[in-house]
DNA sequence: TGATCTTTTGACAGCGTTGTCATGATCGTG
DNA sequence: CACGATCATGACAACGCTGTCAAAAGATCA
């Protein structure tokens, strides 16, 4: 059985293969009729056109290319997913690839993927949608884009994000409303435009209630887990530890649960811990993370659609911005509890 | 600047488009001499040839579907990583799609895609690949597949898998080695062959050590961390618990873990818990979980070769047989520690 | 040296679409 | 009712490669 060709349904629609080609693409210009009787074939034959010709004929891939170099397989499988959906519905590819670079090797790794691939497009995840080179390798070659997350670089491209500032700060709200007054915060990394976000956030909402801010309750973690256990090893040897301890993400998060574990210290009766993202890993330690929920998912969904908008027409979409929320189980209460 | 072409290259080396064309895809009768003049062109004039053209004129896509329905991302990210590094030294291209139907559906679901996708081959990873109607549906298709992992279902495919029974025997004579006597075992899903493995293997230790088997130490989970909770929690609740539980796999083991917790039972002092995978929530929960380390990476590269070289060459290759191994980690001990 | 075989190279026709442009059908208007 | 404007459709040439087959260049042998 021969695979179907356009000029298959052509004929047993007794249309032009162009018009089979207009029905196919949603193109005008086309009366009700045909096209109802050429889709009526298209399914009577099964028919699927070729994304080889066409690209070729087209001149492009209908290939959108998400990069990411976030090493928690639980954000990237959730990031993933809500990319593809959206491509599905509009019968585009996702080609999914993890960086390794750094600086400008990144951008050539990148530029390098888009000449291999002919992505039409990409999707940028955080680090390297804060890479400077990153950007300005894409811009150069003036390659449609979109950023996931927020972002210090001013760029007209579009951008999903959610406001890490506020999550941030409505969690440390949320701690001092239990009544802690010392509490130990882990940072994200550096590179990381979010991490500045989520420890802004923290700082307000002390402010807002009148506790100072002590630096050396302030740790630099890496977002991974070990720098998580490794910071909060010692937040917990410091002479007076904090009460609670708020960590930039689920993952250091879980790494401070450890550390506590280590040093006997019950959770959450001595100590609160919450996290942020809402991965498979709070659920899965113990206690379970009050964390902030980020509707990952949407956000890929929803950068996504804004390249495909872009692709289409041209025009340069506004930025969407997600709503998130506290998710509070058993890693945290009350002081002294 | 125009994307160059294959007849850029031919104009700039003084030989014929198809000259340039052999060069590029390693074909035989091009003289050294010229093959190297040409080659010096392509990357002078950063030639990339053009997949769509490629894959129209030769009738093949150059792209490879893994299709998974693993809900692990830990397990699923190894995997696509391991396929992606094979097909990227190939020139190929991944397609990663996750499955949702079942049985019949499935089928339709895996078929459809390779329609769209027009993909040369597929990787099937359990339990898509223990499903007999994906199997005779791809081979009505006369699809080049290849799945990883063991499988029941008798087929001229090759596979790349491990010895998951005698890996589960290993870690049961761990357990014995240390001093257990009554260890419980909460299953895999049922639909998974590799289930059905570690069981075999957990009871062959058993038997070996002269220790009775008692089915009311077996619960049937399902792979997930929520299964592992349920199975811990009843096991738990026996008259006698075991002093020991061997989850499938490193999800449940956490729920084992979890449910400990919930009883204030101390691990591994009073239950050793091990599981099966050594993914990332090994490392994560507390205390980290003795496991046996599966090769997944290496795994889903290798089913990437094997489908390579059935692309290339129409034969069928022999199945590859990876070790595992035991990693000891805090979560086990002798009992009545 | 010429005949024959092998290696190397090239000309050209597809592959299955979309873009361009031409043509015929239908519509609205004075 | 005639006339231009708009809509619907089709013919045909790309798109950038690979496959096929023929021609040219070398190699081998009597």
């Amino acid at each position: 059985m021969q695979r179907k060709t356009i000029n298959d349904v052509a004929k047993a629609a007794g249309v032009a293969i162009k018009t089979v080609s207009r029905v196919l693409n949603n193109e005008p210009n086309v009366r009700d009729e045909t096209r109802e009787r050429v889709l009526a074939v298209v399914k009577e034959l099964n028919y699927h056109p070729s994304q080889s010709a066409r690209s070729l004929a087209g001149n492009r891939s209908y290939l959108i290319a998400l990069v990411y170099e976030n090493p928690s397989a639980n954000y990237v499988v959730d990031v993933q997913h809500g990319a593809m959906a959206r491509c599905r519905e509009q019968r585009f590819q996702l080609f999914v690839h993890q960086c390794s670079g750094r600086g400008e090797e990144l951008a050539r790794e990148i530029t390098g993927l888009v000449d291999q691939t002919r992505a039409d497009g990409l999707v940028v995840t955080p680090p390297l949608s804060e890479s400077a080179e990153v950007i300005e390798a894409l811009d150069r070659r003036s390659l449609p884009f979109v950023r996931m997350a927020p972002n210090e670089i001013r760029h007209r491209t579009p951008y999903a994000d959610m406001d890490d500032e506020s999550a941030a700060r409505e969690m440390t709200e949320y701690l001092i409303g239990l009544g802690h007054r010392s509490i130990g915060f882990i940072r994200g990394h550096p590179e990381h435009f979010a991490s500045g976000q989520r420890l802004k956030g923290f700082r307000q909402a002390l402010h807002k209630h009148h506790i100072p801010f002590d630096p050396s309750y302030v740790m630099q973690g890496l977002f991974v887990f070990e720098s998580g256990l490794e910071a909060g090893r010692q937040l917990l040897a410091l002479p007076k530890p904090p009460t609670a301890i708020f960590a930039s993400n689920d993952d250091m998060a879980a790494g401070v649960l450890m550390a506590a574990h280590e040093l006997g210290i019950e959770i959450p009766a001595q100590l609160s811990v919450a996290g942020f993202d809402d991965t498979y890993i709070a659920r899965t330690v113990w206690p379970q993370l009050t964390t902030v929920h980020q509707p990952s998912y949407d956000l890929a969904y929803a950068a996504t659609d804004l390249l495909l908008q872009m692709l289409n027409s041209r025009a340069t979409p506004k930025p969407v911005r997600l709503g998130y929320h506290l998710v509070c189980r058993a890693s945290t209460a009350a002081p002294g509890g």
